[in-house]
Order: structure tokens, then C-alpha cells, then sequence
DNA sequence: AAGTCGTGCAACCGCAAGAAA
DNA sequence: CTTTCTTGCGGTTGCACGACT
């Protein structure tokens, strides 16, 4: 593309941030809100790029995260999150209120993942790993034995990973039931809320929710919803959706109730982009919202979007 | 006391998606 | 439709600090 990125341009300061340097960026973000960081350095006197101040912003100065420990209740959340999702550190954050993507990762990378090879669990699957795999992960054949005794530990992660997958396939048994045109709502944390939380932006008096929507509809039966989820998939695809049908849906999530809302479908949230891929080839279906917007006065729009093909998880 | 090693975490980097022009 | 810009994500790096020798 030829541009600069805002952070090769040399005169920015790198490393760790001074308190003074957190002050001022506190200070702009609490007076003029954030959003087009590129140009927030300057205007708030900083001698940082726009990247850096943003991830500052998100990862320690925001007013509403959590730090210290994780608790046992979150240690389980983010096993079980793994066990589906893979490093998608953005969902499991979003099911773990005040917890940031990075903190996760890194709590991640450095005590669950160690604690599972101790375990002689994989790491990827969390399923026990091949005992002849153990050096891959430099794990020796004493340390295994060594863990092996714990077979209490070994037991709870074991389950945990059933449970997880349980949970997995209980939404894709749902998902497949997509002709019955009913909403499929369960309880998903506030994120979608247009409160304060961390999934939100607030941008020309319009509340985005950035958490990406899918609504698959069955063109055979009268009502158009059928399912109604979110997920953060990547899009590209063929699907044509005629001006009509954009209508009806558009009328159906209009109808709905805020809190409604707030309780959107967890399915495709913790399926993995296989299982959606799969799913939607062998249905009617259908087509992707990317999001839904809340506007002042409540009324909700959402915009169109074209199928997934998980480009990301795929390249990565 | 000095040097080395291991660990935890903040920050950086490259890339991609999506919005805006 | 294309180009440009902003934002977000996940992998990786490097520094600070404590434990150990």
C-alpha cells in the first residue's frame, strides 16, 4: 500500500510508559473520549504513536480492568474457552468482564500452558499427550512421572475439556435445527450492553456493538429468523440477500427488546469456524449481519455482511 | 556480592478486517 | 470499485525482578 504505519515514523518514544506519560493520556481520554488514535498523541502531548497509546489505554488504563490473580472461576473459564476456541483471546476475553486479551494471553502462556504439559495434557487439544511426544514440550520422562501421580489434576482438566466439548456440540445440535424459526437466546455477559463495556465504541452518538451478529434465515418459511447469534468472524463469501429479506430481518431485530439484546445467542460464539462453515453449506441459509447498531434513541439498525471464510484462524 | 537463570508481564510488530473517502 | 486509513488481533520480544548458585 505504500503508507507509513504510525509507528515506523522515527521521534516516537518506545519502551514502558512513565506515570507522567499515563497522566496525560488519562487526561485527554477522560476529556475528549478515544477513538482516531492517530491522532491522539499529539493532541494530548505525547511522544508516542497513535498504536501505542491505544494499547496502553486498553491494556492499563481503562478505568474498568480487573488486575491481580486470576480467580479459580476464571482459571476454569479460559480452560474451557481454550478447549473450544483455540487462542481466540478476544472471545474468551469477552466471556471474562475487566479481563484484557492480552493479560489472558499472557496468564495463558505462562501458567495454564505450563501446567498442562506438566500435566502430559497438549497444550492445542488439551487431550494427554503421546508419551513419546512429552520431549517436544521438554518434558522428561521424570517430570512425567512425577505429575502422572497427580492424577487429580489430570482428572479436572479432563473434564473440563468434555465439558467444553459437550457444550460445543449441544449448540451445534441447535444450530442444525435452524428451520425452526425461533430465536435461540442464552445468556451471554453484558457485553452488548450500551453501558460502558469494552466491546462497545462510541462514535457519532451511535453505540456500535463491535461483536459481529450472524442471522441465518430459511427462505422456504414465513419467518425469517431462524437463528441469531454472534460471533467475530471474518467475512467473504456469495450470498445474495434480496432487498425484501434485508427488510424483514431488519423489522424482526428491530422488534427487539434491549435486553433481548443483551442476552444474544452464544452458539456460533464458541463453535469453531469449521462447524459454521459446515453448517451453513448444508442449509438454506442465509447471510451474515456484521453488527447491530444502537443509535441515541434506542432504535437498532444492523448492517449486512457476506459469509465467513475464518481467514484468519485459517492462516494463522 | 556478583553473576546467571527463570518467570511474569508490558509493549511491540505485522497483518488483516472494516470503514471512510 | 478502489484506495487509504483506523482499529483490532495474536504472536513475539525484551525488560524488570526475584531466586538461585
Amino acid at each position: 500500500m505504500g503508507k507509513m504505519r504510525c509507528c515506523e515514523k522515527v521521534g516516537f518514544k518506545k519502551g514502558p510508559w512513565t506515570p507522567e506519560e499515563d497522566n496525560k493520556l488519562l487526561a485527554y481520554v477522560e476529556k475528549h473520549g478515544h477513538g482516531n488514535w492517530r491522532s491522539v498523541p499529539a493532541k494530548a502531548g505525547l511522544e508516542r504513536c497513535g498504536k501505542s497509546c491505544r494499547l496502553r489505554w486498553i491494556n492499563y488504563l481503562k478505568p474498568d480492568i480487573k488486575r491481580g490473580n486470576f480467580s479459580s472461576d476464571e482459571d476454569h473459564t479460559i480452560i474451557q474457552l481454550h478447549a473450544l476456541l483455540g487462542n481466540k483471546w478476544s472471545i474468551i476475553a469477552a466471556h471474562l468482564p475487566q479481563r484484557t486479551d492480552n493479560e489472558i494471553k499472557n496468564y495463558w502462556n505462562t501458567n495454564i500452558k505450563k501446567r498442562l504439559i506438566r500435566m502430559g495434557l497438549d497444550p492445542l487439544t488439551h487431550k494427554p499427550i503421546k508419551r513419546n511426544n512429552f520431549e517436544d514440550y521438554g518434558v522428561g520422562h521424570h517430570e512425567q512421572s512425577k505429575d502422572t501421580t497427580n492424577m487429580d489434576h489430570v482428572a479436572q482438566w479432563e473434564n473440563a475439556r468434555l465439558e467444553a466439548e459437550a457444550r460445543g456440540s449441544m449448540l451445534q445440535v441447535e444450530s442444525h435445527s435452524s428451520h425452526h424459526p425461533q430465536l435461540m437466546l442464552t445468556k451471554i455477559p453484558t457485553q452488548l450492553s450500551p453501558s460502558s463495556s469494552d466491546s462497545l465504541s462510541i462514535k457519532h452518538n451511535t453505540v456500535y456493538n463491535m461483536y459481529d451478529l450472524i442471522l441465518a434465515t430459511n427462505h422456504d418459511l414465513p419467518s425469517p429468523v431462524s437463528t441469531f447469534s454472534r460471533t467475530s468472524l471474518s467475512s467473504e463469501g456469495d450470498f445474495n440477500v434480496s432487498e425484501t429479506s434485508f427488510q424483514i430481518i431488519q423489522d424482526r431485530v428491530s422488534n427487539l427488546q434491549d435486553d433481548e439484546i443483551t442476552v444474544a445467542v452464544e452458539a456460533f460464539t464458541t463453535a469453531s469456524c469449521e462447524s459454521i462453515q459446515e453448517l451453513l453449506r448444508g442449509s438454506t441459509l442465509t447471510w451474515v449481519i456484521s453488527k447491530v447498531i444502537w443509535k441515541e434513541n434506542g432504535v437498532k439498525e444492523i448492517k449486512r455482511r457476506k459469509f465467513p471464510e475464518c481467514r484468519r484462524s485459517a492462516g494463522k
